[in-house]
This record gives structure tokens, sequence and C-alpha cells, in this order.
DNA sequence: CGCGTTATTATGTCTGCACATAATAAACTG
DNA sequence: CAGTTTATTATGTGCAGACATAATAACGCG
């Protein structure tokens, strides 16, 4: 014999193979914990955090009682790492920077203050800056800032550090939303990024909540060709 | 006493409580898993649970011997479920179309082979097709299917079901990847999806394989104003 | 026969214990 | 004192057993 079915990942490599081999169909019902248990020689425990990771991951679906069975449609569940911008050009090995374009401490307009769910006339701060990879731009960042909820950052130092990890080291928060969508470049974007008249870029819209107030919500504006990537 | 902190559930809210109200503070070091199962009156295991669970969602870094820490920058995980279009569309509370455009059985064009690393000679079928929501166009799709690895793919009701679903159901994969874009629209995707000349459009593109094989390349391009969103 | 009640069953979770593993700190040695 | 070896420590994982919970199946009764 090669090697034992001891580990819950080697629990979870034998499932996993018998699912891409059809040896356990789609919509097919698998055999219960305990039974696969007997037949790998290992605890119950280690049966279920494997077949829980799978369910998880959306390739099964449990229920009590009723079993478990292989997903007829397994969603795909398509993981996008969102870090700090610094973090994202660095990365790629390149010299990150980062420019101040403008701060402004004002209230909202109408507009923005509904979308934060903030009174029209509440202080908020509204920063635009750029981020660079090895001096090109990378993306152009708008953010506004509810100052009701993060009163400190009226004498934050943003002409030295992104609003993102200013934000992130000194305000709570709770939970957000993102979403991404594609834009034709605005004269602003235009002259921010250098990018040819009529371009088409990935905007990433973000809100950022503590609790039930909006800490702040922005929009990062990626140069011309950006493209976010995962595996599944 | 109100209630005694004994689910892993409860023990993780506890933790996130703690996160949250800056009682433990970001980059700081929290008790190790025994004290906290001292602390709330619970095994190891259960601290362990939650405790595992949070440094999966980003929010804590745990290491062998230095211990759990609270995450200095914790890397959004965005989880976008990608759902097949016709279940994107009806859960809308649209009603969803579909039409293929064209299909045609030819050995891939230089550049598409090599994306599928396959071999420039070999078949391959070629659709494209519209998701329509309402009778409106909803997203274009174009996509490469290896006939080497699912010859019966050649005889499959393309205009009645779309390739995602037909695939799902008859082609078994392992993994892909997905890169999100913005792209200007091309001719082809002006026409199809009645959008005006100058067009910013959202894309998905993907590439599904079968363990070291490429099973279907596909690019899904959506019409104006599509976003995707998620919270985190 | 219809319907509410009561088993039965598979997953979900907790416990207490043991040992494995990785990473650091301490001790040692030439 | 640099470099290597050896403890120490916190997390990672496995096990056996127990009870909780949800969902279904079987039963019983009017």
């Amino acid at each position: 014999m090669s090697g034992a079915i001891k580990s819950w990942q080697s629990v979870q490599a034998e499932v996993l193979r018998r699912i891409h081999s059809r040896e356990w169909k789609p919509g097919a019902q698998i055999p219960n914990e305990a039974d696969l248990a007997a037949e790998f020689g290992c605890a119950r425990a280690t049966v279920n955090r494997a077949l829980r990771n799978l369910a998880e991951a959306g390739l099964l679906d449990r229920r009590r009682k009723a079993g478990t069975r292989v997903a007829l449609q397994p969603v795909a569940k398509a993981v996008l790492d969102i870090p700090v911008i610094r973090l994202e050009v660095e990365g790629t090995g390149r010299r990150y920077g980062y420019r101040l374009i403008s701060a402004s401490q004002t209230p909202a307009p109408p507009e923005i203050a509904a979308a934060m769910t903030m009174a029209p006339d509440a202080p908020a701060l509204h920063l635009i800056a750029l981020h660079l990879a090895d001096r090109a731009p990378y993306a152009l960042e708008d953010r506004w800032i509810n100052l009701g909820v993060v009163p400190g950052a009226a004498e934050a130092p943003f002409t030295e550090i992104s609003g993102n990890e200013w934000l992130l080291a000194n305000a709570p928060y709770t939970h957000g939303e993102i979403a991404f969508s594609a834009v034709m470049a605005d004269p602003q974007a235009i002259a921010a990024l250098a990018c040819p008249d009529p371009s088409a870029l990935f905007v990433l819209d973000r809100l950022t909540w503590d609790q039930t107030r909006v800490v702040t919500k922005v929009r990062i504006t990626y140069a011309p060709g950006h493209a976010m990537t995962t595996v599944l």
C-alpha cells in the first residue's frame, strides 16, 4: 500500500479526486462521515473537517440528515485579494510612489452625502491622490472621509501617507461593500493617468462602514490595461 | 452573568468585538489559545476554530510559536460569486434570453492556441453568443472549446443552451483562472450589445483547466453599466 | 386517509487529551 | 563571538466519545 489517508488534507484530496474523476457524479449523494471515516481509517472529525472545507468552497452541498452530495452547479467563488495599493505595486517588484493632488474639507455634495448616508451639511474631507509604480501613474484615488466618524482625519498627514493606509491604522471598521466596473476616462483621469483620450478604465468603488455609519467612500480608477486576476 | 462563551461562534464574536473596539489594536499580540480557552471557559479546540476562521478571513495573523496578532493591514478578501449568466439574470427578476450568433469548428488562431496551450492546428470550436435580459442585450460571450479534451462539444446543442451550462454538466474541470478588466468596445461588441460608439465595457476572461489541459477559454463582455459587487 | 407526533439519522459542535510542527530563544562550542 | 545545536513554546492536527440540531421517515390516531 502507498499511503494511508489520515490527514484532513489527504481526505480532501481523495474526495476531490473522486469528484473530478466522476466516480461521484454531480448531484449524487456520497457516503456519510462515519462510513468514510471507517473506509479511510481515520476519525469522523477528520472527515468532517475535509468535507466542511469542500462545502465552503462550493463543491459539496451538505444538509443535516439529508447527507452530503456533489454540487450540481459549483458556483465559482472568485476570491479577490484587495491589498493596500502600495503593497500591490511592491508585490510586482516595482517602486511605489504617492502624490496628493488635493485635500479639501467641505460638506459633501448631495449625491455623495446620500451614498454615505450622512447629513448633507456634515463635515467631510475630500482627498484626490495619485499612486505611482516606477514613476508611472498607476491609479487615481478619489476619497471622501466622514469627519463625523473619524475626526482625527482632519489633521492626518495625507501628503505623506495614502488615505487607505492611514484609515486602516486609525479608523476601525466592521464591514464594507465593493463594486467593480468599467468607465470612460473623464478629463481629470486622462490628465492624472496620462492616458489617451477615449480610454476604458477599470474602477473599484468601495464603501466602508463602522457599525451603522459610513467611514469612507472611495473610487480607485486604474490606469489603462489593469486587470484583477484570481484562480479558482 | 448574561451568557457564557462556549460556542466557537460566540468566541469569534467576542474576539471580533475586541478587535473592532480596539481593545486589541492592529499589530498587537493577543493571548494564546490556552489562556483564551481558560478565560472563556471552553476547550482550546473551540478557541482554535474561532481564531482559525478569523485568520482565514484575514483579520488575524497566526504563526506557530510566534503567536496570534491582529492583522495590521487586513487584506480585504472580496468573494465574488460567479454564477451561470442565466441564474445571474433570473436572480434580478428579469427574463433570460439566449441567442447563438455563430458556431464554427476551426483550428484556433495562433494567439488563442497559445493561450490555451494547445497545438496550433488542434481542433477547436468557436462560439459567439448573446445573453439577454428582458430582451435587452446583457452580455456577449466569445468562447473557444478544446475539442481534443471535450470531443462531445462538437455535437452539443449550442443553439439552445449556453456553452457555460453545457460544459458544466458535461465536462469535468479541476481549476481555472479569472481576470476582470475594462476594454473599449470593438465593432462587434457595439453591434451585438447595441451600445454607443466609444463605450467602456466590463469584461471577464476565464480559462478553465482539467488537470493539465485547457478545456475552454471564454471572454464575457458585459453591456455598459455592468458592475460586479460584493460585501466584505 | 390526512395529520400531528415520535423515532431515526446525518451533520454540527464541544471536550480533553495527545502528539506533530514550525519558529524562536537559549545554550553551547570551537 | 560567530555559528551551530538544543530547548521551549504556540499553533496545527488527530482521536474517541458525547450531546445538539435539523430534517426526514415512520408511526399512530381520530
